[in-house]
DNA sequence: CTCAAAACATACTGATTAAGTGTGAAATAA
DNA sequence: TTATTTCACACTTAATCAGTATGTTTTGAG
């Protein structure tokens, strides 16, 4: 499973928040209402949201979060990266450090890294706007 | 992780066999030894492997496993499909029976859907003997 | 016929991660 | 001052991965 809650969850948070952008400061209750996920969830991932300035936040009464930017702004491929901190198809292509010895022959590698760039060509060419209706 | 060892394993088992067509019956202890895997973890690759008929068996001494078809027969995407299970990169896309109450007006399903669908052109475009050398 | 070498079956373990909950603190408008 | 909000962090529960252990069955060679 390339995709995990946090990832899907954030996109749908996300794509609230840009249609109902002029409604001011949406709050947590609301999104998890509307997309029928629990509101402690909603809080967690709107808070990671919020850390990586995805979204401008307003805390107590009358609070809550609106988009920082334009929807057409957000590459899908940056809030995926931001909330799933690993988006690579397999494991070979983790580990930076001390690469797999075999890497210079192994024969499966270049599948692996092809796909590794068609899936990031894929979100980075996908906007917030795009998925809007 | 959307490809476990299972899957990658796997495939460098089924290259390293087709590499070595013509040498008859390959042992685990071969395979694993080339590999660099355990050899009780390559029993039981090498095991599911063949319950799916991707491979030929021989018990006893001198036995082992050669392909069951030429290289160039084998789609990344059958024996991929075979030890991973759930080859989706999302969850959204697993449960057929009871499928999601929002799918119908759901904003991300239909980027979930073309990104699957890429996924298994693209394993479905490769095969064995494309990987070997 | 016996033995060693092979596949095969199955249960188990340990570590990691996902998905979410609980508790409570800090900020802020009314 | 109070209610409402975000924010922080520890905890739980379940599932899965990756691999090991133990033992059985099959089979060719001597």
């Amino acid at each position: 499973m390339l995709i995990s809650t946090r990832g899907r969850y954030a996109l749908r948070f996300m794509i609230d928040l840009a249609e109902n952008q002029g409604d001011g400061y949406i709050t947590t209750r609301e999104l998890a209402e509307r997309q029928g996920i629990s509101q402690k969830y909603a809080e967690r991932l709107m808070a990671l949201l919020s850390k990586n300035n995805f979204v401008k936040t307003q805390h107590g009464k009358g609070g809550g979060y609106i988009l920082a930017q334009e929807p057409s702004e957000y590459k899908i491929s940056e809030i995926l990266a931001a909330m799933e901190e690993d988006l690579s198809p397999v494991e070979c292509l983790t580990c930076k450090p001390n690469e797999c010895p075999r890497a210079e022959n192994c024969r499966t590698l270049p599948m692996w890294q092809k796909l590794d760039a068609m899936i990031n060509d894929f979100f980075e060419g996908i906007t917030l706007a795009d998925l809007m209706k």
